[in-house]
DNA sequence: TTTTTTAATGACAGCGCTGTTTTTTGGAAA
DNA sequence: TTTCCAAAAAACAGCGCTGTCATTAAAAAA
């Protein structure tokens, strides 16, 4: 199994090594028959192209770098799975790259990790995507990048997002249509983006149903599942604890159904609870989770295909995404 | 900023291209002055080497790939950050690669994986690493490669592997220590190397105690969470309900607390549950999970270490990892 | 000191491909 | 039929580095 290159194909094809290359990369101005000629003595000596001459010669990398940090791990899979599938598709590598954004050499790692890579361009995650130093390195590299749930949308940066706002008038309708009308928040970090739309989607969404704001019964969490237990007791333990929980993500919906068992609450009977993301723990608990479902790994796949765009078009992409109502067990209507 | 390519550095410090080169890749037969003149200009230059250079010209990638498929996203995320770190120390870059090893076309996807990525090496995760079309394929190529957890012990493959036997005696010593009697046991799917090593070390350890193996009451899960509840709703409904159970991983373990809620079993009280592998979700479940932590990051780096070792030795490196016994809120002493 | 051996450095080709430039080709217009 | 012109194909250089060999400097032996 030795080598076969550009030059044995142009051999066997009777043809030039430019052409056999022009055929390769589908580049116009070639013939029917051409093509055929060159198609076929590369299927008979099955060559494949090899990269690093590629990468040598056009100046380009054929690799595409995804950065995470520090991830809810069903969350990042998702979208390493969905990168890597849109990469393959479109006949590119997927390098993974991790910083850890609360240490404070940031930028020299970036810079670093940057320099040597020679990719044609990165795909930012959350939180890294909203990480100054993370974007500097890249914008000093001049590397074009693509910000996956950035929380401030600069124009001039492509990035894909999902509909949280909607995603959350979508639950309180369907808690609402069950009759709930006590409500429980548990709000996540003010730090993260997601946190702030979802809160502010929620309670804009009980407004227009006549709620106050100072109605709904609200806890902060971290994100974390044991947070979402400290947040679950203290909105049980109020004076009129509500029938239903609204908790920004999923890990914190997961607390909640511990907190229940510490109180002997029995969800859906006594409590609904509804989380976000539909991550992996969503059916992990039981009953199972009410959520809305992120289509995380179509946002990836999304993602490599804007910065590809990017790369050919220097067009700044942008796509929003919707959110789809996953109902399983952990909502009911409310026993009074 | 332009590019710096080794030549520019060359005439920075006055040496030839291939000194700067020898320096570079830190080969033997430099005399230090000389080194300190070529590291010198590579800091006041900024220089990085190309990779898509090196490659072409060496015949090597620099890209090491790692495969997976079907994963628990908090173990395959792990081994990714294990794998990531190990690369990142060594000069690698890290692709990722991902075979369905349910299809029936998994030769032919793994070929044009291989042939198109022209990598270094291989790290190959559970459950591909049992898999022998993706074996096939990789000898085809003479890929060098090392297996992460193997069913079978192949002398001739570098492969790295955790000590779940000994790591079951440990947690069978713990429940003992606890004054359990009476067992239970979620074992594995067959096809899963690890459920078979779990399942008979856990019988032997029990036979040393003076059990016999139909003494423990026994069910089959699928090492998902929800196999896990219908297990332990089979084991608990049982006529001499055991007071621990041993589930062979983690999510089934989890699965087993949402049996207990149904059935009104409080643990630890009722009943203590351990898992293994001390995943994320020993952590996300109420009261947390007692599990044996296999050292998955550790384990994926080492892996790396051997495949490098591999390259340059032809030697084949085998190393095996101890386990930990965790122990958190899910095991107590009997109540009788 | 001179000669031999060994270590350190340099010169040069070429890895496999693509961008650019030049040549050829086929077909429409004259 | 010949001329002209675009489109298609070929020629060729070179991307940035490392392997191989030739050369020089240093160390050891004579």
């Amino acid at each position: 199994m030795k080598k076969v290159t550009i030059m044995d194909v142009a051999r066997q094809a009777g043809v030039s090594m430019k052409s056999v290359s022009r055929v390769i990369n589908n580049e116009a101005s070639v013939r029917p028959d051409l093509k055929a000629k060159v198609d076929k003595a590369v299927a008979e000596l099955g060559y494949r192209p090899n990269f690093a001459a590629r990468a040598l010669a056009a100046g380009r990398s054929f690799f595409l770098g995804i950065l995470f940090d520090n991830p809810s791990p069903g969350y990042t899979l998702q979208i390493l799975n969905g990168a890597y599938a849109a990469c393959r598709a479109a006949g590119f590598q997927l390098v993974i790259e991790s910083v850890d954004t609360s240490a404070s050499d940031i930028r020299e790692t970036m810079d670093g990790l940057l320099a040597s890579a020679r990719l044609d361009g990165m795909v930012v995650t959350p939180p890294a995507c909203d990480n100054a130093a993370v974007i500097a390195a890249l914008d000093a590299r001049k590397l074009p990048y693509v910000l996956l749930a950035p929380i401030r949308d600069n124009p001039e940066v492509a990035s894909v997002r999902s509909n949280d706002a909607a995603a959350v008038h979508d639950l309180v309708r369907h808690l609402w249509g069950l009759g709930h009308r006590r409500f429980g928040l548990i709000d996540g970090p003010a730090t993260h983006g997601a946190s702030q739309w979802r809160r502010e989607a929620f309670v804009a969404a009980l407004e227009e149903r006549g709620h106050a704001p100072s109605d709904i019964v609200t806890a902060t969490g971290e994100f974390t599942f044991s947070s979402g237990i400290g947040a679950g007791l203290q909105i049980m333990r109020a004076p009129q604890p509500p029938t239903a929980i609204f908790a920004e993500n999923d890990d914190m919906a997961a607390g909640v159904f511990a907190a229940a068992a510490q109180l002997g609450v029995k969800i859906p009977d006594d409590l609904s609870v509804v989380g976000f993301d539909d991550s992996w723990i969503a059916r992990s608990v039981w009953p199972e989770l009410t959520t809305m479902r992120q289509p995380i790994f179509e946002m990836a796949e999304e993602a490599v295909r804007l910065l590809l765009d990017f790369w050919k078009t220097s067009e700044v992409g942008k796509k929003t995404f919707d959110c789809t109502l996953v109902t399983r067990g952990s909502t009911a209507p409310p026993r009074r």
